[in-house]
DNA sequence: GATTATTAACTGACCGGACAGTTATTAAAA
DNA sequence: TTTTAATAACTGTCCGGTCAGTTAATAATC
């Protein structure tokens, strides 16, 4: 969008100019941080100026929480409904969720949001709050659910869930943020894949009966 | 030491100025991070003004840098020596090590280091590379060596070392990051010390022969 | 259908505070 | 008396937020 500016620059879009924005924040916010992302950069990238922004967006903390908002609760409601409607085997279910969550590692967008919550949220607690209510605190229980569900139909051993929770997931966003942080400083790429085959071997050994 | 102001301000302290300094910046660094943090602060904490950090460093980013290899590059060095001088199986080589690594998580000052280092990697290139070489690098081949030698040694099945790697430690770096960024938000205080006692027993069956 | 008036989406120069880094000055120590 | 650790005032720059002005779109008038 930023191309055409000819074009488009000076057009009257009121109502694209919202979802441009967001994305255009996602992306800068994703790469360089909340404070270190400067409002004239999303303005640039959503093709419009600094003041545009200030037409739809009261000031930075908001449009940030707008970008958090929009971009990740729909796909944790998704993920609770496919194993809601499924009856299959706990570890297949879990196999399942882990590869589709190891997918989301490359992609550019909604991959940088974990990093990102991460360094900020200790300089906004309320963000930090929001994205532990809508995200952490209902993906743990999706996880959690299935390692229980699988203890009582005799598919896991006897396993700290809680525990066993972190043992999990952690791997993939370890993975995630060294593929953002890190992978460039490594001579050899991080092979997400091998990285997830690998480690649901792993689990399934690890918590067989 | 920033109570005493009266009495050490204007004391010409050549040599206790460096490991002031640099507790001080650790502390700040571990509470805002690298770039909210402000060099005024670190210095009030020291004890001294501004001018005296460039002093002793010739700019905020080699005292970050200062800060790192004073904190955490001894511990790894002295993790490296003590896995070279025992031929203990690999099981209880990694055990313990994972143990040791458990222990820093509550550790304030140290333990705040990575989550610090993941917030401001991306924007500072340098330091990421040099935390990439010091730390990342030289852990990684302690963990990947003991599994290689668990292997040959016939205590551990044939797995994929660079794939497990991360399986073996990101869930002590997330419980890390847990306790900084969302224990205050979850209902229950996160048990260390079950969470790795759960997660060494999946890895040994996990990685059982 | 063509011209003019009105609206409001959008711009970009500007302001003020914050902060990394500098330096002239001061005072403790040798 | 000289040296130098330490200070405090200073500088230049950067950036969030503002607002007077600009222009595309639309309505009103001829």
């Amino acid at each position: 969008m930023a191309a055409d500016t000819q074009a488009t620059r000076w057009r009257r879009r009121k109502d694209a100019r919202t979802p441009e924005i967001i994305e255009a924040a996602l992306e800068c916010f994703g790469e360089r941080g909340f404070a270190a992302c400067r409002l004239d950069d999303i303005a640039r990238r959503a093709g419009v100026t600094k003041g545009t922004i200030y037409l739809y967006f009261p000031n930075k903390e908001e449009l940030f929480k707008a970008v958090i908002s929009r971009s990740l609760v729909p796909r944790i409601v998704a993920g609770e409904q496919v194993v809601a409607a499924s009856d299959l085997p706990a570890p297949v279910q879990l196999e399942r969720l882990l590869l589709t969550l190891a997918e989301i590692i490359p992609s550019s967008t909604v991959g940088a949001i974990p990093k990102l919550i991460i360094a900020e949220a200790g300089n906004f607690p309320e963000i930090a709050r929001f994205y532990f209510d809508e995200v952490i605190s209902r993906g743990r229980r999706l996880i959690t659910g299935i390692l229980r569900r699988g203890i009582a139909r005799g598919e896991f051993r006897e396993i700290d869930v809680d525990a066993t929770f972190f043992s999990v997931v952690a791997p993939l966003i370890v993975a995630l943020l060294w593929k953002r942080l890190f992978e460039v400083h490594d001579d050899a790429a991080l092979d997400t894949a091998a990285l997830c085959r690998s480690h649901l071997q792993l689990l399934m050994h690890g918590m067989a009966p």
